[in-house]
DNA sequence: AATGAATGAGCGTTCATTCAT
DNA sequence: GATGAATGAACGCTCATTCAT
């Protein structure tokens, strides 16, 4: 995971596309059950059933394994947060406040990130992170995504939302995965009542009266 | 980093508490140019100028040089931490709402956390985390912390008031560190407001009347 | 030398076959020329011409590679020494003493033994011998042949054959050894005489009037 | 045990002697605890609550310490194994067979090798031995005790009486060590008359009529 | 004499990667 | 393409020995 942007090859054939198929798979499998430090190339290969030759006629290095099983875990990641995203914006409607919205969005996410927790977990404890790389890349686009909904919902300027956008999924994305795999002392419903409470509050009131801060900014 | 608890030897010499600092040192400098997978015993050792064995006097094994290195960085962010904080809930006043408070300790913490942002970016990035580790500690006594301050300022019962400390504190050390190390299109100043808002208006609605939820809770 | 009954994978090829030859040739050679201490795995693979990485393809760890060493010379021992026992014993014929038995066995092992002094040297001076170990069940099973053979011969019941068998193979085989190793000072013609004398002596009195010892067994 | 000859110096005061004393005691029962592989210089000195660097004022070497080991222990044997010859040669008196004095010397060798079973299998098992080491200094001396009983006892010349004793000497050795070793399946009585049998029968004869082999030299 | 901190060569072993088949 | 044998640098760690104090 050295952020050098390795990339697997396009697979042009049937067979190769089932060959990296197997491979990612198998990464994914020792990867939870071995692991950081015992993924290595020999045994992901073996895992796949295949040889450590083949596995590199598909992929440059260790790290293009990992993080394929990466960028695909992350990809199903987005496209089912995003839709919870909005599909919960829509639910809730223009008219009240973004509690509902916020609210039905957690659940989502927990539903989400509470199915695979093994491999939550090796990713958020065991895998580097790098600083250009497909994490940032993916909040990046959630980012996006949220700016564009408080535009469209009355934030200030495209800099104050993305302000606001940053703050709240950085913060919904950490406690939802802390909740997971920290497993503290409450229930599930508590985090939910109290994200909800944090984020839908500062939300409202972004969107509402601009400006806040009562003790004056900076 | 396998929390195992191993821990190094006392040295009892002012000649031996040389060497060990110079372990220390010369380990914290070759994670942050070599990172985590470079900070070879070797390689420390001989950045420290020292003999592999002579390492092994003083640390049972590798993880125990990382963790001194990380156990210290942890400590002094502690402390710092922990003063920030208690400060600037004392100079606030019981008064006011919480944002003069919340303010001035995330000033402290982006101050703290700005001055080595190499080591911080190893950590955060590299480091693996165990569940039971120093981090999940570190986070737990600032847990207990926010909890006390939460209570003595009416908040209600015991268990509300911890799960309000856990999603502060942890919305707090991952938006603090995630913008010192993201470095975000936006100016510090513009976090310490959002982060006010986000922050300070959910504690003054957990304070004031309890429960807020408008939307009624699950 | 850990007993733990590590052995080789078996090799699936012809190539593959020669490199464990080329190892096993390498420790060996490495064992009879730098001893036990100096027979280190990177030694073996370079005598071997060899990587230490495909050493470990052939063998699970150090020990595997000196117990076939050692495998293979008891191996060919025991194939020699039980057919020149068997054929000495069939060439003597049932009427006679045990003497021309025993004599045509001590040739054949000091011939046998004089083969490689170089290598028995080092097995018997530096190889740690574990109790239930290889060079144990070697003994053990030559016991057997000789017990076998000794009833045939008349001896009392199973046990007393036992005790003489392993009265006399253990006599034998310190004594051929030991004559071959020190060197004394008297022709190998002597040792053969002299233990020809004590052990046929001794079986002759074992197999033909059962007891004997004249002073009253205690 | 590299048989280089290393010896320790004398040492010239009380407070010397009573160190080396520790030291060798030390080495003893590392060597039996932890093996001939876990006995390090620095395990030793330990449990001789001595520094390292002491050892080495007296010790020119790790196998110096083991070497006086051993020594003391063979020291100890030969002058046991000595006496207890002589006595059962005197006992026996001259007229009648050899066989009570073999027996009588033979329960006191398993006697002694019985008291210290621990470092006995050990010095075996695990001491590499040099080939013109102790051991050897320590046969070759029962050897000539032996040869010069043989000779006052009407054996023929010198060279015989010297390989029927090196013969013997080295069956009386083995067996009995290998009987405390190895623990067969028969018990102590047993050993005694098989060996009474096989060490009494062959010096009667020759002693009594010289050759005797019936089927002829070679 | 005595200490014990310091040394450093060397150990057994792993694993990302290559390349002849 | 696919294989899997082969590589070799590097790892974490030990321990006989030395030497400044």
């Amino acid at each position: 995971m050295s952020g050098r942007g390795a990339r697997r090859r396009e697979p042009r054939q049937e067979r190769s596309r089932a060959m990296v198929e197997r491979i990612v798979a198998a990464g994914r499998d020792v990867l939870v059950t071995r692991g950081y430090d015992g993924a290595s190339t020999n045994r992901i290969a073996a895992a796949a059933g295949v040889s450590p030759g083949s596995l590199y006629q598909y992929f440059p290095d260790k790290d293009a394994v990992l993080t394929e099983v990466l960028d695909r875990y992350l990809d199903a990641m987005e496209a089912r947060v995003s839709r919870a995203f909005l599909d919960s914006v829509a639910a809730a409607g223009p008219g009240a406040g973004t509690a509902p919205a916020v609210r039905a969005t957690l659940e989502a996410l927990l539903d989400t990130f509470g199915e695979e927790p093994d491999l939550l977990r090796v990713i958020v404890e065991q895998l580097p992170r790098s600083p250009g790389g497909r994490r940032a890349a993916f909040a990046g686009r959630i980012d996006d995504l949220v700016t564009t909904v408080l535009l469209t919902r009355g934030a200030g300027d495209t800099d104050a939302a993305r302000a606001a956008a940053w703050t709240v999924v950085r913060t919904v994305e950490h406690l939802t995965t802390g909740f997971v795999l920290e497993r503290p002392g409450f229930a599930r419903a508590v985090v939910v009542d109290e994200l909800t409470a944090l984020v839908a509050g500062y939300l409202d009131a972004r969107l509402s009266g601009g400006r806040v801060a009562s003790d004056g900014p900076s």
